[in-house]
DNA sequence: TTACCTGCAAACGCTTTGCATCATA
DNA sequence: TATGATGCAAAGCGTTTGCAGGTAA
């Protein structure tokens, strides 16, 4: 069992700059997009193995949201949470909730902790903004994309 | 825009009844297949259509687990946590964290808060033992499912 | 020259939907 | 009897994979 070594490519250069111009999550397939309509050409498939690959080593984390998983490049190590903008994807990050208290919380009930997850999910300053001028309008449809979506809970 | 009204029929009960008889959290094949076993015939679709509109009134909550969304009952209504088990989906609720110190983080950055998750995952007793067992064999592949899968943070 | 990486397209798994039929109220 | 609910199968969607050709080292 040989250890493989990983290859400087030019894909590899694209992606990465493709999720530093991102200011909060983008999902693959936007990510893909965006990258094609900039003229860089890259395949679907690479911009997955890619994301998978960076997700392995850390240096990118994850969220679902939408029925999708959301990338978003993090080039600090470290475990940390977001508060995040359902309408845009903007992300802002927060301190860890006490983890003593969560690994507690689990032994209690004997189990073994391993990980967790902590998102909240808002609507940045802009978007709220923009939300009220809307409103102003016409204002039926409160319901989002996001708040539809699966894992939240009001 | 007339309201429409909804039927009682034998599906509703046979999921209901399904659902109960799960100590964790089900994905809507598992439920299906479930059923199927017990002979309580129910099309996959209809499993579907009434899980997502069990959720809609909030009779299950859900979460995200390996690409697969997964429900379970929960006749209670208002917001609560999970400490869930990855290797048999074994739930015990927790108490929510602080909200007000949620809301405050939110607003510290302009944001509105509008919903969060949080998800403790682990080792219940059981699989723990049945995990040190396995160990004392083979003790290669640390790497669970539910590690592997998407959200979840280290 | 090796073997890792890429692109394409096909395959996958979960979920949703269109539509004809069934059955509750 | 009217119309919401169901079942089936097909479609949809995001994601993964097989494989032949490309390319870094």
């Amino acid at each position: 069992m040989r250890k493989s070594v990983s290859r400087h490519t030019r894909q590899k250069d694209v992606m990465l700059q493709g999720l530093r111009e991102c200011e909060g999550f983008v999902s693959a397939q936007d990510l893909h997009r965006r990258l094609s309509d900039e003229g860089l050409n890259i395949g679907l498939a690479t911009v997955y193995r890619q994301l998978r690959s960076l997700e392995e080593v850390g240096s990118v984390d994850t969220i679902r949201l939408n029925g999708q998983q959301m990338f978003r490049i993090c080039e600090d190590n470290g475990h940390h949470h977001h508060l995040i903008c359902e309408r845009c994807g903007r992300t802002v990050e927060i301190e860890p909730p006490d983890e003593q208290w969560l690994r507690h919380i689990a032994s209690d009930h004997g189990f073994t902790m391993t990980s967790h997850t902590l998102e909240v999910f808002g609507l940045c300053p802009d978007c709220q903004r923009r939300d009220d001028a809307d409103h102003a309008g016409a204002d039926t449809q409160v319901q989002t994309a996001a708040q539809a979506g699966a894992q939240t809970v009001a």
